[in-house]
DNA sequence: GCGGCGCTACTACCT
DNA sequence: ACAGGTAGTAGCGCCGCG
C-alpha cells in the first residue's frame, strides 16, 4: 500500500543484530506513525594510495570481517574527490557503530590513503541517500505492521519499496508544546540534588495552559507534581516540545532532578525512551522534535539581551508592560510567601504564553531550514550557520556523487579582506546608498571560485580566470562544485520569489514561501564565509581570499564607474558605496556596472541627510521616511547604558532633523542634570558585557569580568556566553574595583559622575564634537557654539 | 608614589 | 565553531620625576 507521510525525524534501533531505520511521521490526518526500513546498511569509503592494487586491497579489506557485524560488501565503485574521478572502495557492514570500529582498522592497512564518509551518523546517511528531507511530505510504498506498544504512535508500517517527494508546501496541523520551569533557587544558582523545581507551565496548541505545582513538604515536594508532567506529556503526546534555552537549563535540570527524584522522564514516542545530550549541545526527545527557541532568538543582533521578555516584547508576541516580570534572584521569595504565588504563579504563566508565540514566529523559518538543509527541525537551530551550509552541501556532493571531504585540523591562516572607504566627514544632503546584490556569491559564481576549479601552474587566458593581485587561477569550465550549488541556491530563490508574487500575500503559502526563500538566502550569503573556515570540510584559504580580492577589485571600479559619471562617493564598506544622489545619474551607473562589470548594483536607500565622524563604519541618517538610522555608534551597542544610547539617539535626532546645536547641548544638560538629581533609575544605567571565556582565563580584571566575579561569590552562576549586567559605585581607584552586578546596589551607592562622564559625554559629544561643542559646554560651563549652518556643504 | 603614555586585552559592531 | 575590518574603553606596565 501506498502511505503518505510528513517526515519529522530519523533515528535507527538495532533488533537481533541488524540496523532498522525509524522515520518518525505524520500522515494526512495529522496522526503519528512510525515507519521502520529494514533493508538500509551502513558503510564508508576507502580511497587507495596511489598505484596501490585495489583488487588486493578489497581483498585485505574482506578479511577483516567480524562475526558481530560482518562486512558485508567490499566493491569498487565510481566516485569524484574534488571534482576529479576516483575509484575508491565501498565497505558495507551491518551494525552502524561498527562504522567505527572498521575505519580505524582499515585506515592503518597497506595501501590506504584515506577513509572517507565514515563520520555520517547512520540515520542522517540514510536521508542523505534516499533524499528525504525533515519537514517535507513523501508518499512510500509500505505494509503495516502489528501494532507494537513500544512505540507510542497509531501505526508502525515497513518499507517495501520506494519513496517520492510528493509536491505538498504547507506542514500538516502539528501539535507543538511549549514548556517552562521555575526552581526554588535561595542561593542564587539552583541545585538540582537540593532545589525542587516548583511550578511546571505547558501551553499546547490550543492555547490550554496547564501548570504543575511542587507540594509543600520537605521530602522530595517535586516529585508528584514532575510524574504529573510526564503523564501530561504523553497524553497530550506533541509533535514538537519548546521551551526557551530548554537544551541549556530546563532539560538538563529536569533531567538531573528527576534522577535524584527516581522519577523516569519517560517522555518520547519509544516507551523508557529519556531526553539525551546530543549533537551540537541541544537534546534528544526519542520521537518528538525538542526545539530551543533561543537558538532562533540568538539569530537576532537588534535584540541585545536575549531573554525571554527581552525577544517577546521585540516580536510583539507579549509587550514587557504586559507580563508579570520578577527577577531570576527573588523567585523564591515569591514561592516563600504564599501570599506573592499567585504573582508567581502568572509570572510562569506569562512565560510559557511567551514561548509560545515565539514558536509560532520561529518554527516557520526554522521548518524551511530544516527541509532545505536536511537537519532535523531539532538539530537546526542548535547547528551554527557553517554545519547548516555543509549539510547542504554534504547532500548536494551525494547527489554529484562527489565524496565529501574529512573535516581536518589546520591551522589559522589569516587573508586580507574588504576594502572600507575613508568618510568625508560631516553632513552631507541627498545621498543614496548602492549595494552590490549578494556580492560574494556572485563573483564565486562569476569565477568559478573553489577547490576543485583552482589550477596550478599555467593556463591561458581563454581557459582561466586570473584574480587580480594573487595571480591565483580557476579554469572558466566546466563549473565547479560551489558554483553549482550557489547557483541552483539562487535559482531555487528566484523562482520561488516568482511564485509568490502569483499568491496572495495574507495566504498560509505565501508566508511558507517566503521563510523558504529567506532560507535560501542565508544559505547562499553563508557561502564564501564557509570556505574561509578552517573548520570546513570544504575549506578553501585561497579561494576566500580570491572571493575578497575579488571584492575590493569590484567596488575600486565601480568607484571609478560613479567617478567618472561625476557622481561624489562619500563613503563605502566591502560592496555598499554612499554618493550623491542624482536619479538619473544613478540610473546611468547602475547600467553601466552591470554592463561593465557583469554584477548588480541597487539602490538600497535614500538619505536625506547623513552625518559621518571621521570613523569608519560608523554613520547617522535621517531617510526620506524622516526615520533615523544609526549605525556603528554607541546608540546601537549593547555595551552601552541606556541612557547614554537615549541621548546619543536623542542629540542625533535634534541634529538631523532640526539642525539646532544649541538645542542639542541643552537637551544633554538637561538629562546630565537629571541624573544627577538620582531622577534616572537604575536599570538605564547598567552595562551589559558578554563573559566570552572562563573567568579563570581572563588576563586582565576588566570590569564586567570583576562583576562576575563578585556574582559568583554571592552564589549566582557564569557560563560562557552569558551576559553580565553591572553597574559602576562610588569610591576610588579603578573601574572594575567598583563594577557590581546591578541587583547588589542600591541607588544611593551608584558613582552618578561616572556616569557622566563615561558615557553620557562620549556619548554626546561623538557627534557634537564635530560642531564644535566641548565637554566644559555639556558639563555646565556654556560657551558658543557654530551653528548647524555653517557645517551644511557650502550652503547659505 | 604617581600621572601620563603607549600598548594590549577585550567587546561589539559593519558588510 | 561562516570571514576580515574597525572603533572604542579600561587595564597595565613603564617612564620619568630630585
Amino acid at each position: 500500500m501506498k502511505v503518505e507521510f510528513y517526515l519529522l525525524d530519523a533515528s535507527y534501533e538495532v533488533m537481533s543484530k541488524n540496523p532498522i531505520v525509524l522515520l518518525w511521521s505524520i500522515n494526512s490526518k495529522g496522526e503519528p506513525i512510525l515507519i521502520k526500513d529494514y533493508s538500509f546498511r551502513p558503510y564508508f569509503y576507502v580511497m587507495p594510495d596511489d598505484g596501490v592494487n585495489i583488487n588486493d586491497l578489497v581483498s585485505r579489506i574482506k578479511r577483516l570481517s567480524k562475526a558481530t557485524s560482518p562486512i558485508i560488501n567490499v566493491e569498487v565503485v565510481d566516485k569524484k574527490y574534488f571534482g576529479k574521478p576516483v575509484k575508491v572502495v565501498k565497505v558495507m557492514t551491518v551494525i552502524p557503530e561498527y562504522v567505527r570500529t572498521y575505519r580505524e582498522e582499515v585506515k592503518h592497512l597497506r595501501g590506504v590513503k584515506e577513509v572517507l564518509e565514515a563520520d555520517i551518523r547512520f540515520a542522517m546517511r540514510y536521508l542523505i541517500d534516499k533524499d528525504l528531507s525533515p519537514c517535507a511530505w513523501y508518499e512510500v510504498e509500505a505494509e503495516e505492521e502489528y501494532p507494537n506498544p513500544k512505540y507510542r504512535v497509531t501505526k508502525v508500517y515497513r518499507v517495501t519499496g520506494g519513496c517520492r517527494r510528493l509536491d505538498r508546501a504547507l506542514p500538516p496541523k502539528l501539535k507543538v508544546l511549549a514548556f517552562d520551569i521555575e526552581v526554588y533557587n535561595p542561593k542564587g544558582a539552583p541545585r538540582p540534588e537540593k532545589d525542587p523545581v516548583i511550578i511546571v507551565s505547558a501551553m499546547n496548541s490550543e492555547g490550554e495552559i496547564r501548570q504543575f505545582i511542587a507540594e509543600d513538604s520537605f521530602d522530595k515536594p517535586d516529585k508528584h507534581m514532575l510524574e504529573e508532567f510526564v503523564n501530561y506529556i504523553t497524553e497530550y503526546d506533541p509533535d514538537i516540545i519548546v521551551g526557551y534555552n530548554s537544551n541549556g537549563f530546563d532539560w538538563p535540570y529536569l533531567l538531573q532532578r528527576s534522577n535524584y527524584l527516581g522519577v523516569k522522564l519517560d517522555v518520547g514516542r519509544v516507551k523508557g525512551g529519556i531526553p539525551r545530550t546530543s549533537v551540537y549541545g541541544h537534546i534528544s526527545v526519542p520521537g518528538r522534535l525538542n526545539v530551543d527557541l533561543y537558538n532562533f532568538a540568538e539569530e537576532i543582533p537588534e535584540v541585545k539581551i536575549k531573554s525571554l521578555e527581552e525577544v517577546a516584547d521585540y516580536l510583539g508576541v507579549m509587550k514587557k508592560s504586559e507580563r508579570t516580570n520578577i527577577p531570576w534572584y527573588e523567585i523564591y521569595l515569591y514561592w516563600d510567601d504564599k501570599k506573592r504565588r499567585d504573582k508567581l504563579l502568572k509570572y510562569a504563566k506569562d512565560d510559557v504564553a511567551s514561548t509560545m508565540g515565539l514558536a509560532e514566529k520561529f518554527l516557520p523559518f526554522a521548518i524551511q531550514l530544516a527541509s532545505l538543509t536536511g537537519l532535523p527541525l531539532d538539530q537546526v537551530g542548535a547547528a551554527s550557520v557553517g554545519f547548516r551550509l555543509e549539510w547542504y552541501l554534504m547532500r548536494e556532493a551525494f547527489k554529484y556523487g562527489e565524496l565529501v571531504p574529512n573535516r581536518v585540523e589546520r591551522p589559522y591562516e589569516p587573508y586580507k579582506g574588504a576594502i572600507v572607504l575613508e568618510p568625508i566627514k560631516g553632513v552631507h544632503e541627498n545621498i543614496a546608498v548602492l549595494d552590490f546584490s549578494s556580492m560574494y556569491p556572485n563573483l564565486m559564481i562569476k569565477y568559478n571560485v573553489g577547490p576543485d576549479t583552482y589550477i596550478e601552474g599555467d593556463c591561458s587566458v581563454e581557459n582561466c580566470h586570473t584574480i587580480p593581485g594573487l595571480g591565483y587561477k580557476f579554469r572558466r569550465h566546466p563549473p565547479g562544485f560551489y558554483k553549482n550549488v550557489l547557483e541552483a541556491l539562487l535559482r531555487l530563490r528566484k523562482k520561488i520569489r516568482e511564485e509568490m508574487k502569483k499568491i496572495p500575500k495574507d495566504s498560509p503559502e505565501y508566508r511558507v514561501l517566503d521563510e523558504r526563500q529567506k532560507a535560501l538566502k542565508v544559505l547562499a550569503n553563508a557561502s564564501y564565509g564557509y570556505m574561509g573556515w578552517v573548520g570546513a570540510r570544504w575549506y578553501f584559504r585561497e579561494g576566500a581570499e580570491a572571493v575578497t580580492a575579488l571584492g575590493r577589485e569590484t567596488i575600486k571600479r565601480a568607484i571609478g564607474i560613479a567617478k567618472s559619471l561625476g557622481l561624489k562617493v562619500i563613503y563605502g564598506d566591502t560592496d555598499s558605496l554612499f554618493v550623491s544622489y542624482d536619479e538619473k545619474i544613478i540610473n546611468e551607473f547602475i547600467k553601466k556596472v552591470m554592463d561593465e562589470l557583469g554584477l548588480e548594483i541597487k539602490v538600497d536607500k535614500v538619505y536625506v541627510r547623513v552625518f559621518f565622524t571621521e570613523a569608519k563604519k560608523r554613520y547617522v541618517g535621517l531617510t526620506t521616511d524622516g526615520s533615523i538610522d544609526i549605525v556603528g555608534f554607541e546608540a546601537v551597542r549593547g555595551d552601552w547604558t541606556e541612557l547614554a544610547k537615549e541621548v546619543q539617539e536623542n542629540v542625533a535626532k535634534i541634529i538631523l532633523k532640526e539642525g539646532k546645536v544649541e538645542k542639542a547641548i541643552d537637551y544633554v544638560k538637561k538629562i546630565i542634570g537629571e541624573l544627577r538629581k538620582g531622577a534616572v533609575s537604575i536599570e538605564k544605567l547598567i552595562i551589559w558585557k558578554t563573559i566570552t571565556r572562563r573567568l579563570s582565563e581572563y588576563e586582565v580584571d576588566a570590569p564586567h569580568v570583576m562583576a562576575a566575579r563578585r556574582l559568583i561569590e554571592v552564589g549566582g552562576k557564569v557560563d560562557v556566553g552569558d551576559k553580565i549586567g553591572y553597574v559602576v559605585t562610588k569610591g576610588q581607584g579603578k573601574i572594575s574595583a567598583r563594577a557590581y552586578p546591578y541587583m547588589m546596589v542600591r541607588p544611593q551607592d551608584i558613582d552618578v559622575e561616572y556616569y557622566v562622564k563615561h558615557q553620557i559625554i562620549p556619548a554626546a559629544l561623538r557627534i557634537l564634537s564635530y560642531f564644535g561643542v566641548s565637554e566644559k559646554q555639556l558639563e555646565g560651563i556654556g560657551k558658543a557654539s557654530k551653528t548647524l549652518l555653517d557645517f551644511f556643504g557650502g550652503k547659505k
